[in-house]
DNA sequence: CGGATTTGACCCGCGC
DNA sequence: GCGCGGGTCAAATCCG
């Protein structure tokens, strides 16, 4: 994982929209203020230099708290480097770590559990590493194990099911109790399209039961059926792992929000995006998204969370 | 009544 | 060759 792209992109917490009309004339500053629905600021000119002045601050922060992330992120990918040069000259370690069996579809499930909830992508890497060890004979399988890729969703404590609505249909044609979860695992194929190949595993994590693992198998050769009302109706928040060619069904993809406003090219399909003549009901709905997709995407914060408690620990 | 789900039996690959 | 375990099949059952 490479985190400082996610940074560029995802993290920038930024104000540009408004730096770049630094130079617009304070009149129009303020009706853009309005147009944010920011009705109880004052038009005074001090206000607004107040506002600019505490803009540029935000923003100098900003920028400290984009560099002190990047100094973390790499850090953190020295230190997973070296992880990786450790366990390569340390392979019967590794190994004796592993589950016995070579096979590694469900203790790939299991290791790699804990690294896909803090948002590592290891779906592709993942398959082809493992299965250059295990499997020598270039099959079709490979193929199909080039297609899988891995769903999380929470669900109750209370929901017993394992039903996971993602905008397919599904039939589900087996269950199993597998020795490395006592856990049922359920089997699907997708029933939508009679020959369509693709089949989902489904499992709760070991770790963490309110966790539910769907694991997809191949590509769904057919639209997306009709969206469902319960994809949306439901409390489960569906996040994929990982991305492999299109493999994964569109409807399981987490909804993206990009934050990188600082970003020229985003802020630049930002403003691409949206068009220019927003209504202050727009714009404001728009700002509470913003804000809300900020304070509840736990990637962000517990990025943030790590680059504040890195900077404390760094003055201490 | 037809489609979906359940569940025990069976198949197959792998390790010993 | 045998046992184990994951994956699949298919008859029975459920449900709208």
């Amino acid at each position: 994982m490479d985190c400082s792209s996610y940074i560029n992109t995802s993290l920038d917490l930024n104000i540009t929209p408004y730096r770049v009309q630094e130079k617009v004339p304070k009149k129009e500053v303020e009706n853009n203020f309005f147009s944010l629905g920011m009705t109880n600021f004052s038009v005074k000119d001090e206000t607004i230099d107040e506002l600019e002045e505490e803009l540029k601050r935000v923003t100098a922060e900003n920028k400290k708290l984009v560099e002190m992330l990047s100094v973390v992120c790499e850090n953190y990918n020295a230190l997973r480097s070296h992880l990786m040069e450790y366990m390569s000259r340390n392979p019967e370690k590794e190994l004796s770590t592993i589950s016995k069996k070579r096979k590694s579809e469900s203790s790939n499930n299991n290791n790699n559990t804990n690294s896909n909830l803090i948002g590592v992508n290891n779906g592709n890497s993942e398959s082809s590493s493992t299965d250059e060890e295990s499997c020598k004979k270039p099959r079709e399988e490979e193929v199909i194990k080039a297609k899988i890729s891995r769903a999380y969703v929470r669900t109750d404590a209370s929901d017993t099911g394992l039903i996971m609505k993602d905008g397919y249909h599904w039939r589900k044609y087996g269950q199993k109790v597998t020795r490395d979860n006592p856990c049922p695992r359920a089997y699907f194929k997708c029933s939508f399209a009679p020959s369509c190949p693709v089949k989902k595993k489904v499992q709760r994590s070991v770790d963490d039961q309110s966790m539910l693992v769907a694991t997809y198998e191949g590509e769904h050769n057919h639209p997306q059926p009709a969206p469902m009302e319960s994809t949306s109706g439901s409390t489960r928040s569906v996040s994929l792992s990982s991305v492999p060619s299109s493999a994964s069904p569109s409807s399981t993809a987490p909804k993206v929000v990009t934050l990188g406003l600082t970003n020229s090219k985003s802020s630049k399909d930002f403003k691409n995006n949206e068009p220019r003549k927003d209504s202050p009901k727009a714009a404001k709905n728009l700002v509470e998204q913003m804000a809300t997709s900020l304070t509840t995407d736990p990637n962000f914060r517990a990025a943030l969370v790590a680059a504040i408690s890195g900077r404390l620990m760094h003055n201490n």
